[in-house]
DNA sequence: CTCACATGTTAAG
DNA sequence: TTAACCTGTGAGC
C-alpha cells in the first residue's frame, strides 16, 4: 500500500514511538543482521520521509534507509513488556520498552551515511507532502515536464520529476483534473500541472491522516468533517487517528468509520464513469495499469 | 488450496 | 520491454 502518504505516515508513527530514546534493532529473518548490529542500542534521533523513501536517523550519523517497494510493510505496534515472536519474514525489528516495529518485504533496507541520504533526496523531484520547504518547489517539476515528450501519466510516476505519487494517485489526480493521460508532458498547460500539484498538496495529507487514499470529493467532505477543522498535515494520533496496521479504519470516540476503497477510475475498468457514465478504460503503460475515462479526460 | 496480482523500482536483454 | 525481487490478499476452484 505504499505511495508517499504511507511513508510519511510511517515516519510520523516511528518518530512518535521511537525518537529521543535508544532502540534495540534486530533482524529476526537474518538478512539484515549486519545492518541491525550497526544501529542497535543507539538513540533514534529522527524519522522522516521524502517521496517513497523512509529515513530513520540514529545517533552516530547512521541512518536506516527503507524503500517498501510494491509489497513491503512496516508495522508499528504497542507491546506489553515483551514483543511477540516474529511472524513471517521479519527483515528488521525495532524495539523499545513500549513499541515494536516489524519490517517485511522491502526492496531497499540499508544503513547509510548523511551524504548518502542527501544523494538519495537529491535524485527526487519535489514532494507535495513537503510543499513550502526548501527543494520542494513545484516549478522544478514543471521545468522537467515542459521538456519531455513522455506522457503526463509517465511523468507523474517518475520520482525524479515529482516524488511520492504512485499508480492510484496518478490515475485519480489525472481524472480530477480531466487530463488526458497520454498527452506529452510538453503539451500539458503549466496551469494544469500546477493545479494538479496544488490538488496533491491538499489530498495527500488526508492519505497520511487516515492511512488510506481518499480522492472522491464526497469522501473528502467526510474526512474534513471528521478532522473538525484540524489540519490533516498536523496529524498525530493523540486526537484519535488510527494506529498503523489498522489499515483503512478511522477510530474516534470508540467508533470506527472506515472509508470504503472507492475511487473515480482506479481499478474501475469496464465500470461506468462516476461523472459521465462512459466506460472506464485501462491499459498497461510502462508496466503499470493505467485507468482513465476516455470521455472526461479527452484532450487537456 | 493455488494462483494471479498488487498503491514499486532496478537491471538485464 | 521483460524479468526479478519481496510478501500478503483475495478470487476462483
Amino acid at each position: 500500500m505504499p505511495e508517499g502518504h504511507t511513508l510519511h505516515r510511517l515516519a510520523g508513527a516511528l518518530e512518535r514511538a521511537f525518537a529521543g530514546r535508544p532502540a534495540v534493532v534486530t533482524s529476526p529473518q537474518g538478512r539484515f543482521a549486519d545492518g541491525a548490529a550497526l544501529l542497535s542500542g543507539r538513540e533514534v534521533e529522527e524519522a522522516s520521509a521524502y517521496g517513497k523513501h523512509l529515513f530513520v536517523r540514529f545517533a552516530g550519523e547512521r541512518t536506516l534507509n527503507v524503500h517498501l517497494g510494491l509489497i513491503g510493510s512496516f508495522d508499528v505496534l504497542p507491546h506489553a513488556g515483551t514483543p511477540p515472536a516474529p511472524v513471517g519474514a521479519v527483515r528488521v525489528r525495532m524495539v523499545n520498552p513500549q513499541t515494536y516495529a516489524d519490517l517485511r518485504g522491502a526492496t531497499v533496507v540499508q544503513v547509510v551515511s548523511p551524504q548518502e541520504v542527501a544523494a538519495t533526496i537529491a535524485r527526487l523531484g519535489p514532494d507535495p507532502l513537503r510543499a513550502g520547504t526548501p527543494g520542494n518547489d513545484p516549478q522544478r517539476s514543471l521545468v522537467r515536464l515542459a521538456r519531455t515528450g513522455r506522457s503526463v501519466a509517465e511523468c507523474l510516476m517518475d520520482q525524479s520529476i515529482i516524488a511520492g505519487v504512485g499508480n492510484v494517485y496518478r490515475a485519480e489526480v489525472l481524472f480530477r483534473h480531466r487530463i488526458d493521460p497520454f498527452v506529452p508532458g510538453a503539451k500539458v498547460k503549466p496551469r494544469s500541472w500546477m493545479a494538479m500539484w496544488a490538488d496533491l498538496v491538499d489530498l495527500l495529507p488526508y492519505g497520511v491522516a487516515f492511512g488510506q487514499i481518499i480522492t472522491l470529493e464526497e469522501q473528502l467532505d467526510v474526512a474534513r468533517a471528521l478532522l473538525d477543522g484540524r489540519d490533516p498535515a498536523a496529524y498525530d494520533d493523540s486526537w484519535g487517528g488510527i494506529m498503523p496496521g489498522e489499515r483503512g479504519g478511522f477510530v474516534r470516540g470508540g467508533a470506527i468509520a472506515p472509508f470504503p476503497r472507492e475511487y473515480y477510475v482506479y481499478k474501475r475498468d469496464g465500470q461506468p464513469c462516476r461523472v459521465c457514465g462512459s466506460r472506464v478504460r485501462s491499459a498497461v503503460v510502462a508496466g503499470r495499469t493505467l485507468y482513465w475515462c476516455g470521455r472526461c479526460q479527452r484532450r487537456h
